[in-house]
Order: structure tokens, then sequence, then C-alpha cells
DNA sequence: ACTAAAAAGTTTGATATCAAACTAAAGGAG
DNA sequence: CTCCTTTAGTTTGATATCAAACTTTTTAGT
């Protein structure tokens, strides 16, 4: 009998290594996650923060589908998030001239002005960061991080 | 009036560059529980899977309190998720002798073949990833990854 | 022009997670 | 000893998310 034979399923060096790094990624998603939630004002989500941020940075008038495209998440989610900033005035939903099926989301000025508080209150969080974690680390692994996250939504 | 005082809040270089960071970290999060949780057998989690996994790798008996602190999930989540196991029969939950407020979680034979085919029924999922994603660039941010995950479990 | 297929959005039911309150046991200060 | 504080685990209520089913509208194929 061969020694090897009677052990458990042990996977290969590289799946270990992916494995591994799935693993780190997922716990620092949960830290992070958590971590900025507490801090957000107007009882805002991260994923409600970051639509704002979306909006901000890339233009509004987008559909509620391509939003969730954007984010990897289900329609059905996006419908919820997009209700919610909604009832908090933060964002308006049109429907959209061209396409009956479709709406279109618009930042609001309230909208503007939560967005604005919530960077506010999420940079103090980051402020002790550098001492462990430099910039200039995350400057450096990000470029990888895309990679694998385009390679994710790509070959899903 | 200066040019830049009516402009919104921007977030510094180093802070966008962070916000980057997590929102990537996020979004690879999503994307690959999302896609292994599909895979997995027994209508396991992969919450569930991980912590069978890391009884295999680290040995059980550990407390219930230990493995919340391990997983970075509240001790509330963490009595849920043994209580999942438990019941399907791939972990078991001893009263600890020296403390009778703790216990102690083992794995059960049943368990460790779950286990392993859970194992087995993931690699496949990671079999395509070396070509956009090459497990040399994964050994390379892994480290950092490690250093940032630590870093946000300190400074809490 | 008609019909089938695809796409946009919502709804439904299930579940994982969190925060906070709660119970019970252990430890420590005096 | 006694009381106060800490720790372990559970429970409760809320919510974010998913998958799948469903409605409506658009697009495409014949």
């Amino acid at each position: 009998m061969p020694a090897k034979a009677a052990k458990a399923a042990a996977p290969t060096p590289a799946e270990a290594l992916y494995f591994q790094l799935f693993n780190e990624i997922g716990i620092i998603a949960q830290l992070s996650g958590n971590r900025f939630q507490k801090v957000l004002p107007h009882h805002l989500t991260v994923a409600q923060f970051s639509l704002l941020n979306h909006m901000i940075r890339l233009g509004d008038g987008w559909t509620p589908a391509r939003l969730a495209a954007a984010f990897q998440v289900t329609k059905g989610t996006m419908t919820n998030t997009l209700q919610r900033l909604e009832a908090k005035g933060f964002i308006r939903v049109e429907p959209d001239a061209d396409d009956a099926r479709s709406k279109r989301v618009f930042l609001t000025p309230p909208g503007q002005s939560a967005r604005d508080a919530a960077l506010k209150a999420l940079t103090p969080e980051l402020s002790t960061l550098p001492e462990g974690f430099p910039p200039a680390l995350a400057a450096e692994i990000l470029p990888a991080l895309e990679r694998l996250r385009i390679w994710l939504d790509a070959n899903r």
C-alpha cells in the first residue's frame, strides 16, 4: 500500500495558494465592510454609499441593470438598494423615455451631501492605516487585484 | 472665488487608493464566494466549508469563541454555523470538561468526507484561473494581503 | 407581420450575517 | 466570602443578498 494513498484529499500547491488568496480576501472584505458600516451616516450601507460614490465619479443616469452589472449583484439586490436610497431621498429614479422596460437613476442634491458626509466619516477610519499598510503597497497590489476581478467577472 | 473651493469633497490620493483597494477586494470576495457556493455539495456554505477545512488543517477541539475570532464573525454567527454543521452530522460539539461555559468542536468522519468532496468540487472552479491570473501573481500579493488582514484585525 | 427569445425590473422565499440583549459560569478585588 | 466584572454561548430582530419565478417590453428570425 503506497504511503500517500491513505492520506485525505490535499490540494496542489497552486490550488492551496488560490484558496489562501480567496480566504484572505474574504476576511478583509468582511472586516473592512463591517468597519465602514459602523461609521456611515444616514444608516447608509456600504453598498448604498458605493452607489452614491459611483454616481459622483462616473456620472448618473445609468439604468439599474447596468448598475447591477457594475457592482456584481443581482437585479433583485439592486432593486432593493435603489428603493432604500430613493426612500431616503438620495436618488431619483425615472422611466427611460426610449425604452419602457428601463429606468434611469439620478443623484439628488441631498444625495450629494450625504455622499460628502459619508466620505468625511470614512476617512478617519483610514487615518492610521498607512502605519501598518503604506499606500505604496496598496498601489503595488491593486493592478493584480483588478486583473483578478476582471477575470472573475469575465469567466462567470 | 478659488476654482477648487466649489468642488465637492474629494479624497486625497492615498485615500482614493485605499477606497479602490477595498472596493476591488469587496467585489472579488462577492464573486468568488458566489461562485464557490454554487458548486459546493451537501448545501455547504463557504463559511461551513471553511470551518471544516480549518479543522483539517489546524486540528479540531477548538471552542466556538476561538473559532469566531479566527474567522472574524460574531459569536451569534458562529453559533448558527455550528448548528447547521452539527445538524448535517459533520461536526460534534461537546461540553468542555474544564469550563462549564465552553464547548469543544470536533470533526466527524462524515465531516471529513464532506470536506474532501467539497475540495474536489471546488478545484475545477480554479482550473482555468491560471490562464488569467498565474499562481506566481497570487504568491506575490498574498503577503501584502496578509499584512492588511492582520492590521485590520489588530486595530479593530 | 407574427411569434419566439431575450432583456429590464420586481417579487418571493430562504439564509447568512450583524448588533444587542440575555443567561450562565468563572475570576478577581476587597 | 461576597460582589462586580469578564467571558462563553444563545437568542432575537433587522437587513442584505441570492436564486428563481414572474410581468412587461423589445428584438430578431422566418
